[in-house]
This record gives C-alpha cells, sequence and structure tokens, in this order.
RNA sequence: GCCGAGGUAGCCAAGGUGGUCACGGCGGAGGUCUGAAAAACCCCAGAUGUCAGUUCGACUCUGACCCUCGGCA
C-alpha cells in the first residue's frame, strides 16, 4: 500500500496518479473533506467521476473510491473512515491492485494505520447536552466521573470542550458497562437521532482490526517554506473563485445545506457564507481563506512530523 | 490656510485624577491531538509619532513640530 499525504495545496492527486499508473494501483481518498457529495471546487475535488472525466484522471484503471461518499450533512468520524477504507483496502488488494491513499486528513491515516485505544461511539444526546457548558463545568462532570482521566489531560485539551465532551463520553460508558474505557454503543433509538447524527458504522467486537497490512510506503510532501506555501496556496484559491467556488456555496445553500453541517464546516465555504450573509466583503472573506488555509498547512505538517514513517518530500 | 478629531505592536483597538502602566481581538512563532479533525484547543513574542518642558517620576500634563482623517475655504 502507498500513502500520499502532506500539506494542502502540495500536488499530492498529482504524485498519487504517478504512482497508480507505476504500480497498478486504484486511488483511494483520505481527505475528510472530499469525501462529501457536492463539496467540488472548494476542496480541489480532481477526480471524483462526478467531476471529472475519466480522460481527465490520467488514465487510471478502474475506479478512484471514497469520493462523494456521504452528503454534507452527515456526521463522519475518523473511525466511520477507517471502517469504510479497510473494506476498500481489501477489495483492491483482492483484484491484486494496489491501494494508493491519497490525502491531508492525517487524523484519518493515524487511526487507520496505528488504531484506536477505545471502541465506546458517539452520544450525540449527551454530546448536545454538553455542549453549552462552561469548561469548568465539564472538568466538574469529568472529575466526579473519573479523576484519573481527568489528571491526565494536558493543558490544551483540559481547556478544549470537544476533548472533555468526549473524555467524558467515555466515562460514561465505562460506568454502564463497568469496563475501563471499553464501552458499548450507547444505543440512541434509531428514530431519535438528528439528521446529521447517524452513525455509519457500529464498533466491531472483535477489537481493532488489523492493520490493513504492515507493509506501507507513506510519503509526505511540504513546502520548503512558507513564502512558497502562501503563494502556492493564493493562486489555488484564485483558480478556484475562477471556476465558481461562490456559485458553489449558492448551490450547496439552495439546496437546503447549512454553515453549521460537518461537510460546510470546511475552509472556503465558511468565509465565503460569512461574505454572502453579508458579515464581511468579498476582499475580506478571500483574505481569511487564504490565511485560514496557510494555517491549516501548518497544523497539517505540525502534527503529521511526529510520525517517523512518513518520508518527506520537499516543495520549492 | 483656518477649525475640529486623532496618532498606543504588522493591523484593529481599550484605558486611567501622573506612580514598575498597558485589556482585548486579528495576524505571526511554537505546540496539543486515539470515534467532531479543513475541527477544537494550548502557548509565546511584540507597542505609547518626534523634540523639548514641568516633575522625584510622563503613555498620561504643557508647548512646538510631523503625520492622518473630517469640515470650512
Amino acid at each position: 500500500m502507498i500513502i500520499i499525504t502532506g500539506q494542502t495545496a502540495t500536488g499530492k492527486t498529482k504524485l498519487a496518479l504517478e504512482y497508480a499508473k507505476k504500480y497498478n494501483g486504484e486511488l483511494i481518498n483520505c481527505d475528510s473533506r472530499q469525501i462529501y457529495k457536492y463539496l467540488d471546487i472548494i476542496t480541489g475535488k480532481d477526480l471524483s467521476p462526478r467531476v471529472s472525466s475519466r480522460a481527465e484522471r490520467s488514465g487510471v484503471e478502474g475506479s478512484v473510491w471514497l469520493y462523494d461518499f456521504i452528503k454534507p450533512y452527515k456526521y463522519f468520524s475518523s473511525f466511520d473512515y477507517v471502517k469504510a477504507v479497510q473494506n476498500i483496502i481489501k477489495d483492491v488488494k483482492k483484484r491484486r491492485k494496489t491501494p494508493i491513499l491519497v490525502g491531508g486528513s492525517y487524523f484519518y491515516l493515524k487511526h487507520l494505520l496505528y488504531g484506536f485505544d477505545t471502541k465506546v461511539p458517539p452520544n450525540f444526546r449527551l454530546r448536545e447536552k454538553l455542549n453549552n457548558k462552561t469548561v469548568e463545568k465539564l472538568h466538574n462532570i469529568l472529575k466526579k466521573l473519573n479523576v484519573k482521566s481527568f489528571n491526565q489531560m494536558n493543558n490544551s485539551d483540559r481547556n478544549n470542550p470537544r476533548r472533555l465532551i468526549r473524555k467524558i463520553e467515555i466515562e460514561k460508558a465505562a460506568k454502564k458497562t463497568g469496563v475501563e474505557g471499553k464501552g458499548v454503543p450507547d444505543g440512541l433509538p434509531a428514530g431519535r437521532q438528528a439528521r446529521s447524527r447517524e452513525v455509519l458504522f457500529e464498533a466491531s467486537t472483535d477489537g481493532n482490526e488489523p492493520e490493513t497490512g504492515p507493509v506501507f510506503l507513506m510519503i509526505g510532501l511540504r513546502y520548503k517554506n512558507k513564502e512558497k506555501l502562501r503563494e502556492a496556496i493564493k493562486t489555488r484559491v484564485e483558480k478556484r473563485l475562477k471556476q465558481g467556488a461562490i456559485k458553489e456555496v449558492e448551490l450547496l445553500l439552495k439546496k437546503g445545506y447549512q454553515k453549521t453541517d460537518p461537510g460546510l464546516k470546511t475552509i472556503g465555504y465558511q468565509q465565503i457564507i460569512d461574505y454572502l450573509e453579508g458579515n464581511t466583503t468579498k476582499k475580506q472573506a478571500i483574505e481569511k481563506w487564504i490565511t485560514a488555509e496557510v494555517q491549516y498547512a501548518k497544523r497539517q505538517y505540525t502534527f503529521m512530523k511526529k510520525d517517523k514513517n512518513i518520508k518527506w518530500r520537499l516543495i520549492s
């Protein structure tokens, strides 16, 4: 298996296509945004059969996978991703082809390659209940459930409501089953789940799945310096605006999707919606879009560089 | 030229009757990360337009100058 990851706007797709030709491969998406249907221009979805012809996909045989996989209103976690991608990898291998994962969502990759350490599924009702609580309140709730769990958190996580809520979620599930850290799905009655809240995959009962094979080559692309990075992102944003980025957002909104939907909580969409709602000028929105994307690229590298399995290639 | 308002970090900006002054936000640097991740969060650096005066002490008071904005001409 080959993995092409790295910073945004580094030409991952292009490299992946080269590898696909060379090694008789099939491309599998590992981009948490291109997973979503209808998010095309702004996510830079070059490979979807919906937005490009087979020829434009540079003659790659067979299909590409996990593009346009879910609708923008749906919740889709790294767990869901791992479950879905494992099946596809298996299938590709069965056909004697090389799976080639492309995308910069390292959080997904990390879980795929190195597994999870808990099997507690999301409890959306609980999340909703806790979402407007202050961090102090969340601290107290967690401490009451399990002080050790709280003490193990670092300063960053302790101030992060989402991480706190997740911990509470885990501890609550543990309380229910009496097994530390290993909960069972906290079964929401299916009919009461909000629209964006379906659990696509339940935890399997046989523990963490084995890796999709210990053998993988992971290549990370990144820019040599920030100036180049910013430049590349800027031209890419301008290109996407020309391609109709604003129109894309308008259509999504017309379709009924909202800025709070998981798919639209994405760089580019958020800034354009701000503009369309009249909160900023177009110029400001574009600047913010570029800045947000640069910041994201830096965060990506900060996260990825801890993984010693990544073979870095510098773009200059 | 006159009248008015104002000059506080790269940008936006709060302040107080002289006392180590210096709130924030954005941006920048560096981080966190095990079922929300293009998310969420932590953390660090950085400033009083210029020159003089008053004073033990001036970002704060006085004067001049420079610059910006608005109005009048």
